[in-house]
DNA sequence: CTCCTTATTGAAAACGGTTTTCATTTAACC
DNA sequence: GGTTAAATGAAAACCGTTTTCAATAAGGAG
């Protein structure tokens, strides 16, 4: 379970376990797509009613520190939180219902090496995101 | 000049040329970086100092309407606006100064359907930006 | 299990960037 | 020059995020 081993990473640091964090925690993990500090708030007070807003925004921040989640940049946002893969992956997110899905792209790296040398241009950090329609939102428009 | 053919346009669209909108025009168009709504009102204001910032908000808008200005999301922040290249086009960021410069990647399409194939997704649409360290403050790092 | 310390919490206030409102100005056409 | 509606800047409203603060509760010590 996704949720338990955030949570004993969590615990590992120092950071103590709480209802609120637990609530976050699991709403984050399991989603399949990226959420915004509200959405998790939203999602999260039907498992604990009392959370707050502001335990959220702290949660999220601790989360993406030990790199358990990411931020992920939308076209309605940059604000959205998913759970990071291991390694250096990229993103494929569904248009419709935002699905996130991870892909290698290690054919990548020589590429973008010539395209800095053609413009003087040490390149050390490369940002790819695909968008697109998941088979399961195609079905629907055809 | 990059501003004259803006404002031409701007004016093809019926909007009218102010001395406001003039300054704002300028201050993007000649601008090597992207810049954030605030950086254009304190360049604009030098050489219009009654602008206000409400207005650089409306022409922004009006510029990225038009596709004459695009935003550009970086580490600081999703909300700073660049001069568009024609036709489908990257971008390449100095981490230090900030310039930008813009490159082709047309080879990428095909491997970017494959990914889709991978995952099925009808992939029609790619986000893609590098970050590295121009020449210029190459040197002066080392 | 109970006590104690201190991290964590939620409510409310503060904050900062963006948008709306509105009376005034001014560009563009006659 | 006169007219009209678009555009302007100041102020207020707005909204997402952060800070403040007193109350709560997690987790280690006894």
């Amino acid at each position: 379970m996704k949720s338990d081993t955030w949570l004993k990473e969590l615990r590992k640091q120092g950071y103590r376990l709480t209802e609120a964090r637990r609530a976050v925690v699991e709403t984050v993990a399991q989603s399949p797509r990226a959420l915004s500090p509200t959405d998790v708030y939203n999602l999260s007070k039907e498992h604990y009613p009392a959370l707050g807003l502001v335990t959220v925004y702290r949660t999220l921040e601790k989360l993406e520190e030990l790199h358990l989640v990411q931020r992920v940049h939308q076209e309605e946002g940059c604000n959205a939180y998913l759970s990071e893969a291991e390694g250096h992956q990229h993103l494929l997110i569904c248009t419709e219902c935002k699905k996130a899905v991870y892909f290698e792209g290690d054919d990548l790296g020589d590429f973008f090496g010539e395209v800095g040398k053609a413009h003087n241009f040490v390149v050390n950090e490369h940002w790819l995101q695909l968008f697109g329609i998941c088979k399961d939102c195609k079905r629907i428009c055809d």
